[in-house]
DNA sequence: ATTACATGTTAGGAAAACTGACATGAGTAA
DNA sequence: TTACTCATGTCAGTTTTCCTAACATGTAAT
């Protein structure tokens, strides 16, 4: 993929479209998680000019792989790492505007290993929006 | 395109995610236009169990149509007509579940440029949801 | 001049979403 | 056991958004 349609589809996927009605019936969270998502920072949906809180598509997507983490035994503060772990890799790889290193790839694994172990279950796997969208 | 992922994707497309507002945004027309152009059945939003509207990314798409042939002077039976002949030419397409023929290409693209002669303007040309989403 | 069309505007009402507070059940620690 | 924390439920009181219906208006066609 190009770094131009990488990027445009990016925005595409961060527009604030969806009202919080909507995501409930997508993601089958109710408003009170969702806002207690929020309230932790896990996601920071925009607001209308009226203060109703408007959600992207990559929302919808963070929203699914919290609760399939939460469903796995992961709490909040497992969560907050695990995202701040791909937010840092991301970062990693916008510095050096190339693939994530296989060291750093395998580092990440390593510290999602530990995460599942302390839970109990195998793997981390997150929820998948593209089924909504082409 | 397989038939199967345009199936699906044509499901996702016709989801109901959006409110009149973001509607409004995403097209620029007014709740009053929108509103209209549905008791005029161009286009059919679902509803809440509350009785709001809830658009789709194809209902976006239509609407971004019809304010196009609008622009360009075309009336409301106009584009009524325009809509019709599609529909069936997709269901023609559909019934031999294949390409469409090039005579029929031919009487489509006939009774096009007669409505677009009639509004004075050289041709139909319609607007493009897809860089909303991926 | 009248009419039709597409849209603006307003009013009154109902649905949906907001914040904040308190309640609760399961798990954990003391 | 008792107490605490965490994630979520629930309720109350507001505010925002959307609804329908009606009437108003400017432009184009007759």
């Amino acid at each position: 993929m190009s770094s131009e349609s990488k990027r445009s589809s990016e925005l595409r996927r961060s527009m604030p479209l969806l009202p919080i009605g909507t995501v409930m019936q997508l993601t089958e969270l109710t408003a009170r998680q969702i806002r207690y998502y929020e309230e932790h920072e896990l996601i920071q949906p925009h607001r209308t000019e009226g203060n109703r809180r408007m959600f992207s598509l990559n929302d919808v997507d963070t929203l699914l792989e919290i609760k399939d983490m939460l469903e796995q035994g992961v709490n909040m503060a497992g969560i907050k790492k695990v995202f701040d772990m791909k937010k840092n890799s991301s970062m990693l790889k916008a510095q050096a505007n190339e693939e994530i290193s296989n060291s750093e790839l395998r580092q990440i694994l390593r510290e999602e290993m530990k995460l599942a172990q302390r839970s109990q279950k195998p793997s981390l796997r997150h929820g998948d929006m593209s089924r909504f969208y082409q």
